[in-house]
DNA sequence: GCTAGCACTCCAGACTTGTGAGTGCTAACA
DNA sequence: TGTTAGCACTCACAAGTCTGGAGTGCTAGC
């Protein structure tokens, strides 16, 4: 019963400071809550769920602040979901269906998820180490360069340009890309490497210069993760907390320019299709101490394959963005999978 | 004489504003600069900058700023480029000439740029209309499903999924891709539309309706603009301004989420080769009047096919910046040639 | 266990004041 | 005619002071 309200207490001290961003007191508390107690003894659980670390004050006599520790309780155990409104999810289907490929999917997922939340969102390209070889192409450009293409099930075409120190000749050329299709048309990526080992074998001495480069070139290609791309949006966001934002938004801004940070924050979400919240130092990357993030894993078919998520002041309005990034994470994976 | 003077006087005023960001005085300008005259005969002269509208007043008692028609001036007679240093150079070159293909080049000179001069910079695409078509290829990735996969003669591939109604027969589909690649294999884009014209003619009624559909999309693909994508980096610098920065920066980070707005700063450079400064309100973006943009056009052999630049504040170092934008411009250049 | 009351703290905003940078003007000078 | 020195004036800015009010912790009583 104590231990209830003291919890509504903490629940409503999140609720008002993400809405107004300033320390709340406990007059206010009892105002906008019907908390059915006084101040006084509000004051009293607030004393308590300091001693235990979940709010602070800035100073004396001030209101009382979120800790990134109660944020953490409220997430876990307060917050709740805020479904979608149906127009949302109707918005949001419609917007994601209209797109082309995977590219288009990518930046229009990025949009939206930055629309709704307002914030900065960021999406992970699927990863593709399921992805087997529908085709495989080798055209010359000039005498010494020529371009590998390679397509797989999943429509994506991923492409090489090769130099190579001798002249090419359209016969040996066309060989190798005779045999290459027979040998890993159909493989699935993992299983290339294998597959390659031998593959040079068959050739003639002089041919084997270009083979080799062609085979490091494939190797390459179905070994690249392109699971480490990461698009980024809305990052005029953040420019809107002005001095609400702790200290400057320009470390973060540096943060969100490097694929690898952003890589980082998408990081491995525990579960598989629940939303995990990274809440200020819990979050890995220096610079972004006073942001919180939130992802979801989206999956094709049910395997899941990559992250998405979005980033934003500790203050966040976390019930919906947990909602948002959720609802886009399912559509994403939906759309992914019809194609 | 006089009129030397003025103009010295206006150099230096920006030179210490850009410099300073802070409001420039008669006194300090002449302790600064060795301008051989008393304070009180530079105010005059300010006076009469001033009269003209080269430069004004925040308020009463406070220093001179330029104006955009200050900057203006300065950038036209009076700024001259700061060449880089040849460690510069050497450090562009070399990072660029590890770039392994067309995407990797546009990130890393936007990142160049960027770095060099520390503010936000902008790289178009090239335009492709002069490429050709060097080969073309359709695979089928399931009954209803096929891909196309285009590639210039410049190296460049361009994909696109096609969706069908009615199932793809494979050997319809080998018959025509055959019969395309005849047609088109060699051709430049911009021949492209009118061969597709009497295409579709050769195929019995049955297939129209597939032929159509990879006509349409082979159409679209030649015709689409790659030189409408504009890479984007360095955003972070912004925020370096802090208050400096004239309002917030909201607005800017806005607008250049909109690849259309982009496009619309890189312009229409005028000249070939010369760098092209829009100052402030010159510029015809809203939410951009406090931003200047320096751009320039840069090519390959000697016609110029796109744009790249930098963005940031009015009170930017023009000279430097122009010299970064120019070097980088050419080098660009140069590596594009080289692949 | 809750509440009312009270003394205490201390930030935020308003107001005041002094300082100094900067100006424009005028009169003298070369 | 252009330059300079001097001077009175303006006005933002910083520092200092004051005050109201929001918020707290504590204690005694219900």
């Amino acid at each position: 019963m104590l231990e209830d309200r003291r919890l509504a207490v903490l629940r409503a001290i999140v609720q008002d400071y993400v809405a107004t961003h300033e320390p709340v007191g406990s007059k206010a508390l009892v105002e906008r809550h019907h908390l059915g107690v006084s101040p006084a003894t509000i004051r009293n659980d607030m004393a308590a769920l300091e001693e235990e670390g979940y709010i602070a004050q800035p100073h004396t006599s001030a209101g009382r602040v979120p800790t990134d520790l109660g944020y953490r309780l409220f997430v876990d155990r307060l917050s709740g979901v805020k479904p979608l409104s149906s127009p949302e999810r109707r918005a949001i289907q419609e917007f994601l269906d209209s797109s082309v490929d995977l590219d288009d999917v990518m930046v229009r997922t990025v949009r939206l998820l930055a629309q709704i939340t307002k914030q900065v969102a960021l999406v992970q390209y699927p990863t593709l180490s399921r992805s087997s070889v529908r085709h495989i192409e080798l055209i010359a450009l000039s005498t010494t360069r020529l371009i590998m293409v390679l397509i797989t099930d999943s429509g994506r075409v991923e492409q090489r340009t090769i130099e190579c120190a001798s002249p090419i000749s359209e016969i040996a050329l066309g060989d190798i890309r005779a045999r290459l299709l027979v040998a890993v048309s159909g493989q699935s990526f993992s299983a290339i490497p294998e597959i390659l080992l031998s593959f040079s074998a068959q050739f003639p001495v002089e041919m084997q210069q270009l083979v080799t480069i062609i085979q490091a070139t494939l190797l390459d290609a179905v070994t690249e993760r392109i699971d480490e791309r990461v698009v980024l949006g809305g990052t005029a966001h953040l420019a809107r907390y002005g001095d609400a934002f702790p200290l400057s938004i320009q470390p973060v801004l540096e943060a969100l320019e490097e694929q690898v940070v952003l890589l980082r924050l998408l990081g491995e979400s525990s579960a598989n299709t629940a939303v995990t919240v990274r809440i200020g130092h819990e979050n890995p990357v220096e610079g972004m101490e006073s942001t919180s993030v939130v992802t979801a894993r989206y999956g094709i078919g049910d395997s899941s394959v990559a992250s998405l998520g979005v980033v934003g002041p500790t203050h966040m309005d976390y019930a919906g963005n947990i909602a948002a990034v959720q609802a886009v994470a399912q559509y994403v994976g939906r759309i992914l999978d019809e194609q």
